[in-house]
RNA sequence: GUGAGCAUAGCUCAGUUGGUUAGAGCAUCUGGUUGUGGCCCAGAAGGUCGUGGGUUCAAAUCCCAUUGCUCACCCCA
Protein backbone atom coordinates (compact mmCIF):
# COMPACT_ATOMS: atom_id res chain seq x y z
CA UNK A 1 0.00 0.00 0.00
CA UNK A 2 0.91 3.85 -0.81
CA UNK A 3 1.01 5.65 1.83
CA UNK A 4 1.34 9.56 2.53
CA UNK A 5 5.13 10.69 2.87
CA UNK A 6 6.06 10.97 6.15
CA UNK A 7 5.62 13.77 8.15
CA UNK A 8 2.59 14.54 5.55
CA UNK A 9 -1.09 14.01 6.23
CA UNK A 10 -4.32 13.75 4.63
CA UNK A 11 -6.94 16.25 6.14
CA UNK A 12 -9.86 13.86 5.49
CA UNK A 13 -13.94 15.45 5.52
CA UNK A 14 -14.57 14.62 8.75
CA UNK A 15 -11.42 17.05 9.72
CA UNK A 16 -12.38 20.25 7.19
CA UNK A 17 -14.70 21.64 9.34
CA UNK A 18 -12.38 22.51 12.17
CA UNK A 19 -9.68 23.94 9.39
CA UNK A 20 -12.54 26.35 7.80
CA UNK A 21 -13.57 27.29 11.44
CA UNK A 22 -10.05 28.37 11.91
CA UNK A 23 -9.27 29.58 8.35
CA UNK A 24 -12.78 32.13 8.81
CA UNK A 25 -11.14 33.58 12.14
CA UNK A 26 -7.99 33.99 10.50
CA UNK A 27 -9.96 35.65 7.49
CA UNK A 28 -12.49 37.99 9.95
CA UNK A 29 -9.23 39.40 12.53
CA UNK A 30 -7.43 40.16 9.56
CA UNK A 31 -9.78 41.57 8.23
CA UNK A 32 -10.84 43.77 10.79
CA UNK A 33 -7.37 44.61 11.12
CA UNK A 34 -7.39 46.04 7.68
CA UNK A 35 -4.70 43.18 6.52
CA UNK A 36 -5.46 42.14 2.53
CA UNK A 37 -4.00 38.02 1.87
CA UNK A 38 -1.60 37.86 -0.54
CA UNK A 39 -0.65 34.08 -2.52
CA UNK A 40 2.75 33.31 -3.63
CA UNK A 41 3.79 30.59 -5.45
CA UNK A 42 4.96 27.26 -3.32
CA UNK A 43 8.24 26.91 -4.77
CA UNK A 44 11.16 29.94 -5.12
CA UNK A 45 14.82 30.40 -6.61
CA UNK A 46 16.83 28.39 -3.86
CA UNK A 47 18.57 31.82 -3.32
CA UNK A 48 16.05 33.54 -1.90
CA UNK A 49 15.29 31.59 0.50
CA UNK A 50 19.43 31.57 1.30
CA UNK A 51 19.96 35.09 1.77
CA UNK A 52 16.48 35.78 3.46
CA UNK A 53 16.36 33.30 6.00
CA UNK A 54 20.34 32.74 6.48
CA UNK A 55 22.28 30.90 5.04
CA UNK A 56 24.10 29.46 8.44
CA UNK A 57 20.54 28.61 9.88
CA UNK A 58 18.63 24.94 10.36
CA UNK A 59 16.41 25.67 8.19
CA UNK A 60 19.14 26.41 4.90
CA UNK A 61 21.78 24.15 6.16
CA UNK A 62 19.44 20.65 6.71
CA UNK A 63 15.86 21.54 5.90
CA UNK A 64 14.49 23.11 2.69
CA UNK A 65 13.36 20.74 0.13
CA UNK A 66 15.37 21.96 -2.61
CA UNK A 67 15.68 20.32 -5.96
CA UNK A 68 17.10 20.97 -9.75
CA UNK A 69 14.24 21.15 -12.05
CA UNK A 70 14.55 20.15 -15.82
CA UNK A 71 16.06 23.41 -16.67
CA UNK A 72 18.92 22.78 -14.18
CA UNK A 73 17.75 25.61 -12.02
CA UNK A 74 17.80 25.07 -8.09
CA UNK A 75 14.41 25.45 -6.80
CA UNK A 76 13.20 24.94 -3.00
CA UNK A 77 9.79 23.87 -1.41
CA UNK A 78 9.19 27.10 0.54
CA UNK A 79 9.82 26.93 4.09
CA UNK A 80 8.18 29.92 5.45
CA UNK A 81 6.51 32.55 4.05
CA UNK A 82 8.20 35.64 4.52
CA UNK A 83 11.14 35.55 2.01
CA UNK A 84 8.00 34.59 -0.58
CA UNK A 85 5.86 37.84 -0.05
CA UNK A 86 8.66 40.24 0.52
CA UNK A 87 10.03 38.98 -2.92
CA UNK A 88 6.58 39.79 -4.49
CA UNK A 89 6.45 43.19 -2.61
CA UNK A 90 10.01 44.18 -4.52
CA UNK A 91 9.13 42.66 -7.77
CA UNK A 92 5.71 44.63 -8.26
CA UNK A 93 6.91 47.59 -6.11
CA UNK A 94 4.36 47.76 -3.72
CA UNK A 95 5.73 49.95 -1.66
CA UNK A 96 5.44 52.93 -5.04
CA UNK A 97 1.33 51.55 -4.76
CA UNK A 98 1.43 52.91 -0.82
CA UNK A 99 3.55 53.74 1.72
CA UNK A 100 2.22 50.99 4.01
CA UNK A 101 1.31 47.63 3.22
CA UNK A 102 -0.89 45.32 5.61
CA UNK A 103 -0.67 41.88 4.09
CA UNK A 104 -1.69 37.81 5.39
CA UNK A 105 -1.65 34.72 3.96
CA UNK A 106 -2.45 31.26 4.88
CA UNK A 107 -0.92 28.23 3.19
CA UNK A 108 1.69 25.14 3.46
CA UNK A 109 4.87 25.09 3.86
CA UNK A 110 7.91 22.86 3.68
CA UNK A 111 10.63 21.12 5.68
CA UNK A 112 12.25 18.28 5.71
CA UNK A 113 12.68 17.38 9.45
CA UNK A 114 11.95 14.90 11.76
CA UNK A 115 7.91 14.67 12.51
CA UNK A 116 7.13 14.51 16.20
CA UNK A 117 3.97 16.33 18.05
CA UNK A 118 3.06 19.47 16.20
CA UNK A 119 5.31 18.94 13.86
CA UNK A 120 5.16 17.95 9.49
CA UNK A 121 7.23 18.05 6.47
CA UNK A 122 4.22 19.82 5.00
CA UNK A 123 3.06 21.84 7.21
CA UNK A 124 -0.12 24.95 7.13
CA UNK A 125 0.55 28.52 8.36
CA UNK A 126 -1.14 31.64 8.43
CA UNK A 127 0.91 34.96 9.29
CA UNK A 128 0.90 39.08 8.50
CA UNK A 129 3.61 41.27 7.47
CA UNK A 130 3.69 45.13 7.52
CA UNK A 131 6.37 46.33 5.00
CA UNK A 132 6.55 49.98 5.48
CA UNK A 133 6.52 51.42 8.57
CA UNK A 134 8.53 51.35 11.50
CA UNK A 135 6.04 52.20 14.55
CA UNK A 136 5.77 49.88 17.39
CA UNK A 137 1.88 49.97 17.10
CA UNK A 138 2.57 47.68 14.37
CA UNK A 139 4.66 45.46 16.09
CA UNK A 140 1.83 45.23 18.95
CA UNK A 141 -0.48 44.79 16.19
CA UNK A 142 0.92 41.45 14.81
CA UNK A 143 1.24 39.90 18.64
CA UNK A 144 -2.36 41.27 19.05
CA UNK A 145 -3.53 39.56 15.91
CA UNK A 146 -2.21 36.37 16.85
CA UNK A 147 -3.95 36.36 20.35
CA UNK A 148 -6.93 37.48 19.29
CA UNK A 149 -7.14 34.55 16.61
CA UNK A 150 -5.72 32.04 19.39
CA UNK A 151 -8.63 33.69 22.11
CA UNK A 152 -11.40 33.03 19.20
CA UNK A 153 -10.23 29.84 19.05
CA UNK A 154 -11.55 29.40 22.88
CA UNK A 155 -7.87 28.74 24.08
CA UNK A 156 -6.79 29.76 27.34
CA UNK A 157 -2.99 28.22 27.71
CA UNK A 158 -1.47 30.63 25.97
CA UNK A 159 1.49 32.58 26.70
CA UNK A 160 3.28 35.67 25.14
CA UNK A 161 6.77 36.38 25.15
CA UNK A 162 8.41 39.04 24.24
CA UNK A 163 11.76 40.22 23.58
CA UNK A 164 14.06 42.71 21.33
CA UNK A 165 17.11 41.88 19.71
CA UNK A 166 17.95 45.67 18.94
CA UNK A 167 19.78 46.54 16.19
CA UNK A 168 22.65 44.37 14.60
CA UNK A 169 25.39 46.62 15.46
CA UNK A 170 24.77 46.53 19.09
CA UNK A 171 23.42 42.88 19.10
CA UNK A 172 26.98 42.11 17.60
CA UNK A 173 28.54 44.07 20.34
CA UNK A 174 27.13 42.18 23.25
CA UNK A 175 27.73 38.86 21.29
CA UNK A 176 30.92 39.75 22.25
CA UNK A 177 30.47 40.72 25.43
CA UNK A 178 28.76 37.08 25.88
CA UNK A 179 31.32 35.31 24.04
CA UNK A 180 34.13 37.08 26.59
CA UNK A 181 31.79 36.14 29.58
CA UNK A 182 31.45 32.57 28.34
CA UNK A 183 35.26 32.39 27.57
CA UNK A 184 36.10 30.66 31.21
CA UNK A 185 33.58 28.39 31.09
CA UNK A 186 34.05 26.74 27.80
CA UNK A 187 35.52 23.32 28.47
CA UNK A 188 32.35 22.83 30.93
CA UNK A 189 29.77 23.77 28.40
CA UNK A 190 28.35 20.47 27.26
CA UNK A 191 28.65 19.31 23.43
CA UNK A 192 25.77 20.52 22.04
CA UNK A 193 26.36 24.23 23.33
CA UNK A 194 30.03 24.17 22.64
CA UNK A 195 28.92 23.70 18.69
CA UNK A 196 26.48 26.77 19.51
CA UNK A 197 29.15 29.20 21.20
CA UNK A 198 30.24 29.11 17.26
CA UNK A 199 27.07 29.16 15.30
CA UNK A 200 24.16 30.91 17.23
CA UNK A 201 25.73 31.99 20.69
CA UNK A 202 22.47 33.72 22.08
CA UNK A 203 20.75 30.21 21.86
CA UNK A 204 22.59 28.99 24.97
CA UNK A 205 20.11 30.74 26.85
CA UNK A 206 17.54 27.78 25.72
CA UNK A 207 19.74 25.14 26.62
CA UNK A 208 17.86 22.54 28.27
CA UNK A 209 21.19 21.05 30.24
CA UNK A 210 21.50 21.99 34.19
CA UNK A 211 25.49 22.48 33.27
CA UNK A 212 24.58 25.03 30.92
CA UNK A 213 21.75 26.97 32.86
CA UNK A 214 23.93 26.87 36.07
CA UNK A 215 26.79 28.73 33.90
CA UNK A 216 23.87 31.35 31.88
CA UNK A 217 22.74 31.80 35.32
CA UNK A 218 24.59 34.68 35.74
CA UNK A 219 25.67 35.77 31.71
CA UNK A 220 24.94 39.57 30.87
CA UNK A 221 21.91 39.69 29.12
CA UNK A 222 21.27 41.06 25.47
CA UNK A 223 18.66 44.09 26.83
CA UNK A 224 20.97 45.24 29.01
CA UNK A 225 22.97 46.16 26.02
CA UNK A 226 20.38 47.90 23.84
CA UNK A 227 20.79 51.19 22.51
CA UNK A 228 18.29 54.18 23.76
CA UNK A 229 15.96 54.05 20.48
CA UNK A 230 15.78 49.75 20.62
CA UNK A 231 14.85 50.82 24.44
CA UNK A 232 12.49 53.20 22.87
CA UNK A 233 11.06 51.07 20.32
CA UNK A 234 10.52 48.49 22.72
CA UNK A 235 8.86 50.25 25.57
CA UNK A 236 6.25 51.44 23.31
CA UNK A 237 5.67 47.95 22.70
CA UNK A 238 4.70 47.13 25.53
CA UNK A 239 2.48 50.06 26.25
CA UNK A 240 0.23 49.52 23.48
CA UNK A 241 -0.17 45.55 24.03
CA UNK A 242 -1.08 46.93 27.64
CA UNK A 243 -3.37 48.87 25.71
CA UNK A 244 -4.60 46.49 23.54
CA UNK A 245 -5.27 44.48 26.55
CA UNK A 246 -3.11 41.65 25.39
CA UNK A 247 -1.20 39.57 28.46
CA UNK A 248 2.70 39.18 27.97
CA UNK A 249 6.07 38.43 29.45
CA UNK A 250 9.11 39.87 28.47
CA UNK A 251 11.56 37.43 28.10
CA UNK A 252 15.30 38.29 27.87
CA UNK A 253 15.94 35.07 26.63
CA UNK A 254 14.09 34.85 23.61
CA UNK A 255 16.04 33.85 20.60
CA UNK A 256 14.51 33.71 17.23
CA UNK A 257 16.59 31.29 14.33
CA UNK A 258 15.90 33.55 11.73
CA UNK A 259 18.66 36.17 10.85
CA UNK A 260 16.81 38.95 9.55
CA UNK A 261 14.83 39.99 13.45
CA UNK A 262 15.74 43.12 14.63
CA UNK A 263 14.08 44.99 17.68
CA UNK A 264 10.86 42.60 18.88
CA UNK A 265 10.47 39.23 18.58
CA UNK A 266 7.89 37.38 20.29
CA UNK A 267 6.58 34.00 20.66
CA UNK A 268 3.21 32.68 21.65
CA UNK A 269 3.50 29.55 23.46
CA UNK A 270 0.73 26.66 24.56
CA UNK A 271 0.39 24.74 27.69
CA UNK A 272 -1.49 22.12 25.91
CA UNK A 273 0.33 20.70 23.22
CA UNK A 274 4.02 18.59 23.42
CA UNK A 275 7.12 20.05 23.53
CA UNK A 276 6.68 21.94 19.99
CA UNK A 277 5.07 24.80 22.15
CA UNK A 278 5.19 27.38 19.81
CA UNK A 279 2.09 28.29 18.33
CA UNK A 280 3.20 31.39 16.47
CA UNK A 281 6.55 33.45 16.53
CA UNK A 282 7.79 36.77 14.50
CA UNK A 283 9.04 40.12 14.61
CA UNK A 284 10.49 42.78 13.01
CA UNK A 285 13.00 42.85 9.90
CA UNK A 286 13.99 45.90 9.11
CA UNK A 287 17.01 45.22 6.58
CA UNK A 288 15.29 42.35 4.87
CA UNK A 289 14.02 44.37 2.07
CA UNK A 290 17.07 46.16 1.48
CA UNK A 291 18.81 42.31 1.93
CA UNK A 292 16.78 41.49 -0.82
CA UNK A 293 17.52 44.23 -3.51
CA UNK A 294 14.70 46.54 -2.55
CA UNK A 295 14.43 49.46 -1.09
CA UNK A 296 15.43 50.41 2.55
CA UNK A 297 11.89 49.34 3.93
CA UNK A 298 11.58 48.14 7.83
CA UNK A 299 8.88 45.36 8.34
CA UNK A 300 7.48 43.45 10.74
CA UNK A 301 5.38 39.81 10.92
CA UNK A 302 4.95 36.57 12.41
CA UNK A 303 3.67 33.25 11.27
CA UNK A 304 1.56 30.68 13.49
CA UNK A 305 1.67 26.81 13.16
CA UNK A 306 -2.08 25.65 12.02
CA UNK A 307 -1.49 21.88 12.87
CA UNK A 308 -0.52 22.78 16.09
CA UNK A 309 -2.86 25.24 16.92
CA UNK A 310 -5.30 22.49 16.35
CA UNK A 311 -3.99 20.69 18.46
CA UNK A 312 -3.95 22.17 21.10
CA UNK A 313 -7.62 23.46 20.53
CA UNK A 314 -8.24 19.41 20.53
CA UNK A 315 -6.36 19.04 23.80
CA UNK A 316 -8.80 21.71 25.18
CA UNK A 317 -12.30 21.14 23.54
CA UNK A 318 -11.34 24.91 23.35
CA UNK A 319 -14.71 25.07 20.56
CA UNK A 320 -17.18 22.46 19.42
CA UNK A 321 -18.63 22.65 15.98
CA UNK A 322 -22.42 21.77 15.02
CA UNK A 323 -23.19 18.11 12.96
CA UNK A 324 -23.57 19.07 9.28
CA UNK A 325 -26.72 18.56 8.53
CA UNK A 326 -28.09 17.74 5.60
CA UNK A 327 -31.34 20.10 4.38
CA UNK A 328 -33.11 16.97 2.34
CA UNK A 329 -33.16 13.10 1.59
CA UNK A 330 -34.91 12.31 -0.91
CA UNK A 331 -36.34 8.12 -0.20
CA UNK A 332 -37.65 6.00 -3.30
CA UNK A 333 -40.17 3.35 -2.08
CA UNK A 334 -40.02 1.44 -4.95
CA UNK A 335 -37.62 0.88 -8.13
CA UNK A 336 -38.36 2.35 -11.31
CA UNK A 337 -38.60 5.96 -9.51
CA UNK A 338 -35.15 7.08 -10.01
CA UNK A 339 -35.63 9.56 -13.11
CA UNK A 340 -38.54 11.32 -10.48
CA UNK A 341 -35.95 11.21 -7.89
CA UNK A 342 -33.32 12.48 -9.92
CA UNK A 343 -35.39 15.41 -10.82
CA UNK A 344 -36.69 16.35 -7.50
CA UNK A 345 -33.63 16.48 -5.83
CA UNK A 346 -31.67 18.54 -9.14
CA UNK A 347 -34.88 21.31 -9.24
CA UNK A 348 -34.05 21.80 -4.81
CA UNK A 349 -30.45 21.73 -5.62
CA UNK A 350 -30.59 23.83 -7.78
CA UNK A 351 -32.83 26.53 -5.12
CA UNK A 352 -29.83 25.93 -2.85
CA UNK A 353 -31.14 23.52 -0.86
CA UNK A 354 -28.60 20.21 0.06
CA UNK A 355 -30.37 17.06 -1.40
CA UNK A 356 -29.34 13.51 -1.31
CA UNK A 357 -30.77 10.57 -2.33
CA UNK A 358 -29.88 6.54 -2.10
CA UNK A 359 -27.61 5.68 -5.54
CA UNK A 360 -27.33 1.98 -4.51
CA UNK A 361 -31.05 0.76 -4.30
CA UNK A 362 -31.45 0.07 -0.86
CA UNK A 363 -34.69 -1.06 0.99
CA UNK A 364 -36.83 1.69 2.12
CA UNK A 365 -35.57 1.04 5.78
CA UNK A 366 -31.44 1.60 4.65
CA UNK A 367 -32.59 4.68 3.26
CA UNK A 368 -34.09 6.30 6.26
CA UNK A 369 -30.93 4.76 8.48
CA UNK A 370 -28.65 6.60 5.45
CA UNK A 371 -30.98 9.74 5.81
CA UNK A 372 -30.87 9.92 9.86
CA UNK A 373 -26.89 9.00 9.52
CA UNK A 374 -26.06 11.92 7.67
CA UNK A 375 -28.74 14.46 9.75
CA UNK A 376 -30.98 15.10 7.50
CA UNK A 377 -34.23 17.71 8.37
CA UNK A 378 -36.37 16.56 6.10
CA UNK A 379 -37.01 13.11 3.93
CA UNK A 380 -39.19 12.99 0.83
CA UNK A 381 -40.84 10.01 0.68
CA UNK A 382 -41.96 8.89 -3.31
CA UNK A 383 -43.82 5.91 -4.59
CA UNK A 384 -46.69 3.56 -3.07
CA UNK A 385 -50.55 4.46 -2.59
CA UNK A 386 -49.95 8.19 -2.47
CA UNK A 387 -47.71 8.51 -5.43
CA UNK A 388 -50.39 7.19 -7.67
CA UNK A 389 -52.56 9.81 -6.09
CA UNK A 390 -50.64 12.24 -7.44
CA UNK A 391 -48.42 12.73 -3.90
CA UNK A 392 -45.50 13.02 -1.83
CA UNK A 393 -44.66 12.70 1.89
CA UNK A 394 -42.52 14.83 3.60
CA UNK A 395 -41.34 13.78 6.79
CA UNK A 396 -39.70 16.49 9.25
CA UNK A 397 -36.68 14.06 11.02
CA UNK A 398 -36.73 16.09 13.93
CA UNK A 399 -39.93 15.61 15.10
CA UNK A 400 -41.58 12.98 12.97
CA UNK A 401 -44.19 14.65 11.42
CA UNK A 402 -45.21 13.69 8.00
CA UNK A 403 -47.61 15.79 5.46
CA UNK A 404 -48.69 15.17 2.14
CA UNK A 405 -48.22 17.62 -0.90
CA UNK A 406 -48.96 17.17 -4.50
CA UNK A 407 -45.61 15.42 -6.30
CA UNK A 408 -45.40 18.59 -8.98
CA UNK A 409 -45.84 20.97 -6.00
CA UNK A 410 -42.52 21.63 -5.19
CA UNK A 411 -42.64 25.54 -4.98
CA UNK A 412 -44.91 24.74 -1.62
CA UNK A 413 -42.18 21.66 -0.23
CA UNK A 414 -39.38 23.88 -0.51
CA UNK A 415 -41.03 26.39 1.18
CA UNK A 416 -42.02 24.40 4.23
CA UNK A 417 -38.42 23.32 4.55
CA UNK A 418 -36.64 26.30 4.03
C1' G B 1 21.23 13.70 12.10
C1' U B 2 20.78 11.19 17.49
C1' G B 3 17.87 8.35 21.14
C1' A B 4 13.66 5.60 23.15
C1' G B 5 8.96 3.18 22.63
C1' C B 6 5.10 0.80 19.76
C1' A B 7 3.14 -2.28 15.39
C1' U B 8 -3.48 -7.53 16.45
C1' A B 9 -10.50 -6.04 12.30
C1' G B 10 -12.19 0.52 9.24
C1' C B 11 -11.26 2.94 14.57
C1' U B 12 -9.89 2.20 20.01
C1' C B 13 -7.86 -1.85 22.27
C1' A B 14 -7.93 -7.26 25.03
C1' G B 15 -5.08 -11.65 24.17
C1' U B 16 -3.04 -14.89 30.75
C1' U B 17 3.73 -18.57 32.16
C1' G B 18 4.37 -20.03 23.89
C1' G B 19 -0.84 -24.70 23.45
C1' U B 20 -7.17 -26.06 19.54
C1' U B 21 -11.31 -22.55 14.65
C1' A B 22 -7.37 -14.82 17.44
C1' G B 23 -11.61 -11.72 20.82
C1' A B 24 -14.48 -7.09 22.66
C1' G B 25 -16.50 -2.15 22.11
C1' C B 26 -17.54 1.42 18.35
C1' A B 27 -18.44 1.84 13.11
C1' U B 28 -20.56 -0.97 8.70
C1' C B 29 -24.36 -4.30 6.61
C1' U B 30 -28.99 -7.42 7.11
C1' G B 31 -33.31 -8.65 9.80
C1' G B 32 -37.14 -7.76 14.08
C1' U B 33 -44.27 -8.87 9.10
C1' U B 34 -46.10 -5.94 2.99
C1' G B 35 -43.77 1.23 2.73
C1' U B 36 -40.42 4.83 7.59
C1' G B 37 -34.70 6.67 10.84
C1' G B 38 -32.87 7.41 16.00
C1' C B 39 -33.30 3.53 21.23
C1' C B 40 -33.44 -1.73 21.91
C1' C B 41 -32.84 -6.96 20.30
C1' A B 42 -30.86 -10.81 16.89
C1' G B 43 -27.44 -11.95 13.24
C1' A B 44 -23.56 -11.12 9.33
C1' A B 45 -19.30 -9.44 7.18
C1' G B 46 -14.40 -7.92 8.29
C1' G B 47 -7.65 -9.92 10.41
C1' U B 48 -1.78 -14.13 5.93
C1' C B 49 -1.56 -10.66 14.31
C1' G B 50 3.57 -4.70 9.82
C1' U B 51 7.19 -7.76 6.67
C1' G B 52 11.20 -11.53 6.29
C1' G B 53 13.96 -15.12 8.74
C1' G B 54 15.09 -18.16 13.19
C1' U B 55 14.12 -21.23 17.94
C1' U B 56 10.23 -25.00 19.07
C1' C B 57 6.21 -30.78 18.50
C1' A B 58 3.69 -25.88 18.65
C1' A B 59 4.73 -18.54 17.87
C1' A B 60 0.19 -12.86 17.94
C1' U B 61 3.33 -14.37 22.29
C1' C B 62 10.57 -15.82 22.48
C1' C B 63 15.18 -14.18 19.30
C1' C B 64 17.34 -11.49 14.95
C1' A B 65 16.73 -8.34 10.88
C1' U B 66 13.78 -4.94 8.17
C1' U B 67 9.98 -1.35 7.27
C1' G B 68 6.56 1.93 9.26
C1' C B 69 4.58 4.89 13.11
C1' U B 70 4.97 7.64 17.69
C1' C B 71 7.52 10.55 21.18
C1' A B 72 11.86 13.17 22.64
C1' C B 73 16.74 15.73 21.43
C1' C B 74 18.43 19.39 17.78
C1' C B 75 15.64 23.26 15.70
C1' C B 76 11.24 25.50 14.69
C1' A B 77 5.28 27.09 13.49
Amino acid sequence: MIKSVAGTRDILPADIAKWKHLQSIVDSVFGNFNYKEIRTPIFEETALFARSIGEATDIVSKEMYTFLDRSGESLTLRPEMTAGVVRAFIEYSLDKKQNLNKLYYIGPMFRQERPQAGRFRQFYQFGAEALGGNDPLLDAEMITMAYDILAQLGLKKLWVKINSLGVPSSREKYKNILRQYLQPYFEKLTAESKKRFDTNILRLFDSKEETDLMIMENAPLLIEYLDDESLEHFEKVKQALLAAGVPFEVNSKLVRGLDYYTNTTFEIVSGSVGSQSALCGGGRYNGLVKELGGNDIPGVGFAAGIERILLACENEKSFALEDEKLDLFIVSIEKGLENFAYRTAIQFRRKGLSVDLDYLSRSVKAQMREANRINAKYVLLIGGEEFEKGEIVLKNMINGEQKNFAKDDLEKIFLSIR
